[in-house]
DNA sequence: TGCTAAACTTAGGACTCCTACT
DNA sequence: AGTAGGAGTCCTAAGTTTAGCA
């Protein structure tokens, strides 16, 4: 796909290039604050570049300069010796694996046939654990400083301030007041004063299935506390229609067993209608002779003739996939006969689908209301599972439609048939003993199976890369939301050990060893430039695009001197959805030097890290923090940022309107970080030219009004009398209100301008803490509704209920 | 222990719906 | 009432990470 993809745009920022580097702050600076007459990403590397630079000075202050340099580079004569081009020699061996190790016992445990069994023995141990960690707690608290250790993870140990146990029994149904938590805490973060409150506090454990009951009776025994009297109202269940009032399943806690769920019911996967024959007056042509299609080669033939007007039909991959997979759809007749795609003629099967489609857009009102009203049965009827006593939205429930595959970028697959799943090629995943979703009439599902440890229900093989698809749940689920908010912990945990981090990777840059000194510049473009991990991808399979650790030498070009900086690396690649990152950075010498080092002897061809991938970055990064991985720089980086941000651009006297610009600046900024980019809309040019239509036209407003201002004045200076010092007002009153009408324009033309390469939305789902959003608004007195529409603040809920004005990342 | 499959998150584009204007 | 344009939703491809297996 050819996409142009440069930031053409200057976005004008306001710029400030204050680096507020308070001495008590123990934060890292990662600001993006100068965008001063340069892009903005530049300028953002510019700025996390002076951030090195600080913690460049204070170690060098306790080194020696030149003695560092000379290490550095008799080091690098040192390499030559022992480069070699084949990544897998050279492995890391000794990776700690205690974690996978602990986490593959869990799992066995949990896939036990004998639940109640072996659940106990995990209670158990859950209990010990937990109680092992409030110990722990307890004495971190009464520490000095008061701070959490960075290894402490925030997320599981939220549990162990509320360990009290609950009997398991005794659930407070959902339209009980549950007690809420207290919110002026971070829920994750531990604060003495409030621990003491929060051990107070009853924790409702999560509710039991009435499915499960004879494994509550088991549990009620062990389970019960006094904690039970403040959940005591729980015992009746709500009826099961009566949808779920917004259920706080960020109150409860979570399960630690690896489990995902104990009860999962749904009604399986809603398939596509079946193919509808055409109209036999509506004829497909070859070597310009009607020809009647058999009804298999017809719908594959009208995959195609729908997409006659778009691109991917002008590309001969494409073509050619599509004409191979289509012929071994067609009877032998058609394929003896059919031999060219270029003398198929589908155009009237393509004007056929665009009448119809036309026609359903000129369906009456009712017609109309009627479509809705089937959808939304089958919305309720397919789009809700059980799981845990909850009714909880599912993602995608419906069954991918067949088609011709649209790979993105240069895909050596487009145009292949996307074939039709039948029930036979699904799997369902429920409870065993929840009401089973049936198959359609006459058929059967693939299989039917039971499995607590993962979190789809439905799932099938995909013919074109033969990897499994699945059905999960919405974002507003707790399944979901769990996970995004331990997500969004996992990169406060990084925040608080990112200096370390990255003093350590300055010190490697400097490693005798090649593989390490790789590891360690990647790391470094990983974190700098929010790049992505760079996995290895089966070549002829997908399109050629490349991450962090596949980046190749034609990838990167390294300018000792560049507009006046020194060492510059200019990345050019195609990323994922072969999205194309160009930029222009400046990096530190020893970086630079590094590069050249990788770089000798390669061909464009050759990678550029050849002594890494991605699981060799990720076993390291698990060492220097739990749950540490590449993308998690990512995530923390880019909330940092918004946050920084946010300080930065909003101003106090600022109306909403011009607080929300700020917000997007900012929001803004983290998507050009994230190299978030959208083809500009077709009709962009167009209504950005209504719109400076309408700009001219107030400007010609102004000046008209200004005169007429200048004119009233005049009479009022020769006259004197009130009328025409109160026309003097009203001509004043409305210079001022078209003035503002403009300046509106203005700021609305100019955030489009900004905007318009620019995808938004994305970094907001996916790596903003929502939180920070939150605190923002609360602070500002921004609705927020202004910031995050209605699916929005659903998958946020879980933030915006917990979150008060203090939070910080 | 190294590789592949599975699971799950992240991504841009297509499509649909709503709204503010004509 | 009709429509353009943008917001919102849907869709599913393309990543990353984890799990599982030989």
């Amino acid at each position: 796909m050819n996409r142009e993809f440069f930031f053409k745009r200057k976005l004008r920022m306001r710029s400030s290039a204050t680096v507020r580097l308070s001495s008590t702050t123990k934060l890292c600076h990662h600001s993006v604050t100068a965008f001063k007459d340069s892009f903005i990403i530049s300028s953002y590397y510019l700025h996390h570049h002076h951030h090195h630079i600080l913690h460049l000075q204070s170690l060098d202050m306790s080194g020696d300069h030149a003695h560092k340099r000379h290490q550095m580079q008799s080091g690098s004569e040192d390499y030559n010796s022992h480069k070699h081009k084949d990544k897998h020699k050279d492995r890391e061996h000794n990776h700690k694996e205690h974690k996978r190790d602990k986490e593959r016992e869990n799992s066995k445990n949990g896939n036990s046939e004998h639940r109640s069994s072996s659940e106990k023995k995990h209670r158990e141990k859950e209990k010990e654990r937990l109680k092992h960690k409030e110990k722990q707690k307890e004495e971190m608290f009464h520490s000095s400083d008061g701070k959490y250790r960075d290894k402490e993870n925030g997320f599981v140990s939220s549990l162990s301030i509320k360990v009290e146990e609950d009997n398991g029994y005794h659930h407070p149904i959902k339209h009980e007041k549950p007690v809420k938590r207290e919110r002026d805490e971070d829920e994750y973060e531990h604060k003495p004063k409030k621990l003491k409150m929060d051990n107070e506090k009853k924790v409702k454990k999560r509710k039991q299935e009435d499915s499960d009951y004879e494994e509550r009776e088991e549990k009620k025994p062990k389970k019960r506390t006094k904690e039970v009297k403040k959940d005591s109202t729980g015992g009746k269940k709500k009826a099961k229609n009566e949808p779920e009032e917004k259920w706080k399943w960020w109150e409860e806690e979570k399960y630690t067993d690896g489990s995902k769920w104990r009860f999962l019911e749904h009604k399986g996967p809603v398939f596509p209608p079946p193919y509808e024959p055409l109209p036999d007056r509506i004829r497909f042509y070859y070597d310009g002779k009607a020809m009647k299609l058999s009804p298999g080669a017809e719908e594959v033939a009208t995959f195609y003739a729908k997409m006659l007007d778009h691109e991917y039909t002008t590309k001969d991959i494409f073509r050619k996939n599509f004409f191979k997979d289509w012929r071994k759809e067609m009877r032998s007749e058609e394929k003896s006969k059919i031999t060219e795609l270029k003398k198929c003629d589908f155009t009237e099967m393509h004007e056929y689908f665009k009448a119809q489609s036309e026609a359903r857009k000129q369906m009456s009102k009712e017609e109309k209301q009627k479509i809705k009203e089937e959808n939304e049965r089958i919305l309720q009827e397919y789009g809700y599972c059980v799981m845990d006593n909850h009714k909880e939205r599912i993602g995608n429930f419906r069954i991918e439609p067949p088609g011709l595959f649209r790979g993105r970028g240069d895909h050596p697959k487009m145009g292949k048939l996307k074939r039709r799943i039948r029930p036979e090629d699904i799997i369902i995943n429920c409870s065993k003993d929840s009401v089973h979703p049936k198959p359609p009439p006459g058929t059967r599902w693939k299989e039917v199976r039971h499995d607590n440890k993962v979190t789809w229900l439905v799932s099938w093989t995909e013919n074109i890369q033969g990897s499994i698809k699945y059905i999960m749940l919405n974002p507003s689920s707790r399944i979901k939301g769990e996970k995004d908010w331990q997500k969004y912990e996992t990169a406060r945990r990084l925040k608080k050990c990112v200096e370390r981090i990255r003093a350590q990777y300055r010190e490697d840059w400097r490693s005798k060893e090649m593989r390490i000194r790789q590891r360690a510049v990647a790391l470094y473009f990983i974190d700098k430039l929010a790049l992505r991990a760079g996995n290895e991808k089966d070549e002829g399979e997908t399109a050629d695009t490349v991450g962090c650790c596949s980046l190749r030498v034609e990838h990167i070009r390294l300018r000792p001197q560049m507009d006046g900086q020194d060492y510059v690396v200019e990345l050019d690649f195609p990323g994922k959805d072969s999205i194309r990152y160009y930029n222009k950075v400046p990096v530190e010498k020893r970086v630079f030097k590094n590069l050249q080092l990788f770089l000798e002897n390669k061909q464009g061809k050759d990678d550029l890290f050849d002594r890494l991938n991605t699981s060799i970055l990720n076993k390291h990064l698990q060492e220097l923090m739990d749950g540490l991985t590449a993308k998690v720089f990512r995530t923390y980086n880019a909330s940092i940022t918004l946050q920084q941000q946010l300080k930065e651009l909003t101003s106090p006297d600022d109306n909403i309107p011009e607080k929300i610009l700020s917000y997007n600046r900012a929001n803004r900024a983290v998507a050009v970080l994230c190299n978030h980019q959208r083809a500009p809309p077709k009709t962009f040019e167009k209504s950005m030219h209504n719109l400076q239509t309408k700009i001219d036209e107030k400007n010609k407003q102004l000046s008209a009004a200004k005169k007429e201002l200048k004119a009233a004045k005049a009479d009022a200076k020769m006259l004197h009398d009130e009328k025409s010092k109160k026309a003097v007002e009203t001509k004043k009153k409305a210079v001022q209100r078209i003035s503002e009408q403009l300046m509106k324009l203005e700021v609305q033309a100019t955030d489009r301008e900004e905007n318009k390469q620019i995808a938004l939305g994305t970094s907001k789902l996916n790596y903003l803490d929502p939180r920070i959003s939150v605190t923002w608004c609360k602070k500002w007195g921004v609705p927020i509704e202004k910031i995050y529409n209605k699916t929005q603040r659903e998958k946020f809920a879980w933030a915006i209920d917990m979150t008060d004005e203090d939070f910080e990342f």
